[in-house]
DNA sequence: CATGAATGAGGCTTCATTCAT
DNA sequence: GATGAATGAAGCCTCATTCAT
């Protein structure tokens, strides 16, 4: 809601906005939101301090639009990812590593929803809030398909992303680098057998 | 190194140096670190501004001391748990509602260790590598005496915390109140099916 | 001097910069010289930015143009007031009235007036010296035929507008609202006694 | 309600204090409220730009301090006059030429008072506000005493204040010097006819 | 040990005005 | 005539830190 300060009319009003977050991405990624400058982003991105105010009422706001840009694209990723899969367990397995992956490429733009917590805690919890209502449905089915362990499917759900979380704060934000073979299968060995359905006794 | 300008002589100076770390407690858990200001932990405190300085040498430096000190009870607090349990996966059960507790109780304290991350990376990272050094010999240990699966310990370390800072970060940090037990109890089994040692084939 | 910077040719221009005019009364009269800004007067208006320079050279100039409109329509006004009236008392009773009623229904014109006085004194000053050469002849003409007591024309000029003045300004600026009929008897009656020729001792 | 931010407790931080009340006055005086700067006014003051904000919240709160010591000097100059005067008709006439001759001297006050009708409406209110509190009880009194006409008390006070405060405006802001005699003798001559009771008829 | 006034760099933001289309 | 994106100077204000007492 009152997003823009304006929309851009004209092809060239839509060039200097995009010019503009990717600016903040890498500048907001380089020095943290509240190192980085309104005079640093306008410079990377080749207009007068004012022009920035055309497009975004705010630092905060510029931050928004990136976060939501963000998860946007995320979600669809990670829904790409589904098909062509045989179950839910293998769906989990083959996240873990596509997101870690993205985060590690992206690592300016996962760095800014990091940190976007401190900031503009409500953009933070929108954004996984998000996650959570487009992953839930999808473990209950799959609980019912007999794929996945019995079991509070948000309980779950929090879980799995918080491993996916730390591993790309660890790798994308620390290491910038994927982490090796080794990490990955242990976590997706983890993951194969917590999620597998409760053996009988 | 560079720690306190002074260490306190008196009781007096003892005193006042506390008051202004359980001042800036709640002064960054609550505003953040980039909202508290010098001045508002100086009034909470009681002191003059200028009294400050005699005890931290800045404002990252008072941020600092409350981390490590944060971090020392932390592991002293996980350590002790271990005692008195059969094994390892029993050991970390108890310890994420034993941890989530924690981080509800004191979420002021918690809020500020996930912020320093933006603040002081180093001091965040050493934070996180003390606890993993702490935290994988005892992994290695377990998969020896067949306790827990096999896989890389450190891959096992980080998966657990992860879990944990996730529910933590949840529950402290956004609701202020324990999980239910339902979500616990989802976690408990998870962490024992995925721990347990996998079955022969 | 300095007058528009096109004087518009087709009536399509007349009516944007009518159209301008109008919307400048309002912002200014609403939020003031300097809270007013250029980009809500062009969007009252309904045209792009850059328009408003096609027909004013700057911000003061719309000011300048809307002060001499507003006087040429006062001096118009009070002017049409004398005829009827049997003698200066009677005209100066009834511009009183006249003047407040005017001053309240135009009371974004009358507080833009007030205002010019801090941004443009010299416009100011020539408002109050057009009315006051428009005056002191008529007072002059009114002593000559015994109407009025003797004394400096100029200075009764000025106490006369300085009355109206300033209770314009208290029921226009203020109260937007006429003053009760008791006050405007008691100021009429202060007027009748105050302008009278001094009875002979 | 929240004025200063700080209370001095030493004189050397009084006396920045009223250094900085001192620079302001000129500042403002001189260049009007808007054109006025922070820089400036601390550069008259002789001390940092931060210092400001130790003292006022903002450009706002120092010029509501001037406004309102200059209200209380000037309402307590006025009741001052009062005594050893015969009447109320003698006052008022007197004050005339107080009111102007203290305009003329502290010109940047009253220019000051006088903008501050477009800076914070409420505060020029207030000012007025008061010296009616103050005036109106008088003139009933003199009524009573049947030393003045009767009428609204309240349109009496303003019509008189009307009065001053043109002439104020007039010789303090535009010609800095006071009204010749003749003047001040027409206007006097005035009060005293519009003021004493009307003759029986 | 403690005080609290003073510093001053640095950032965000506004907005009148210009100009290419 | 009209558009609307771009400009960039200028100003307010914050706050960590210093220092004389």
């Amino acid at each position: 809601m009152a997003e823009p300060v304006i929309t851009p009319a004209t092809a060239r009003g839509e060039q200097t906005r995009q010019r503009l977050l990717d600016a903040a991405e890498c500048e907001f990624g380089e020095k943290g939101f509240h190192n980085a400058s309104i005079t640093s982003i306008t410079q990377r991105a080749g207009v007068a301090q004012g022009t920035f105010y055309i497009y975004f009422r705010s630092k905060e706001e510029i931050l928004r639009a990136l976060v939501r840009q963000m998860g946007t694209t995320l979600r669809r990723n990670l829904t790409a990812l589904t098909e062509g899969l045989p179950d839910r367990v293998a769906v989990e397995k083959a996240a873990f590593r596509h997101f870690v992956s993205l985060a590690v490429e992206h690592r300016n733009l996962y760095r800014i929803l990091l940190e976007c917590q401190f900031i503009d805690p409500e953009l933070y919890q929108e954004h996984y809030q998000r996650l959570i209502s487009g992953y839930v449905p999808r473990l209950i089915k799959a609980q019912q398909a007999g794929e996945i362990r019995e079991g509070n499917p948000e309980a779950l759900a929090w879980l799995l992303m918080g491993i996916n979380y730390f591993f790309g704060q660890r790798y994308a934000a620390w290491e910038h680098r994927m982490p090796p073979e080794e990490v990955i299968d242990t976590v997706q060995a983890f993951l194969e057998q917590g999620l597998r359905p409760a053996p009988r006794t």
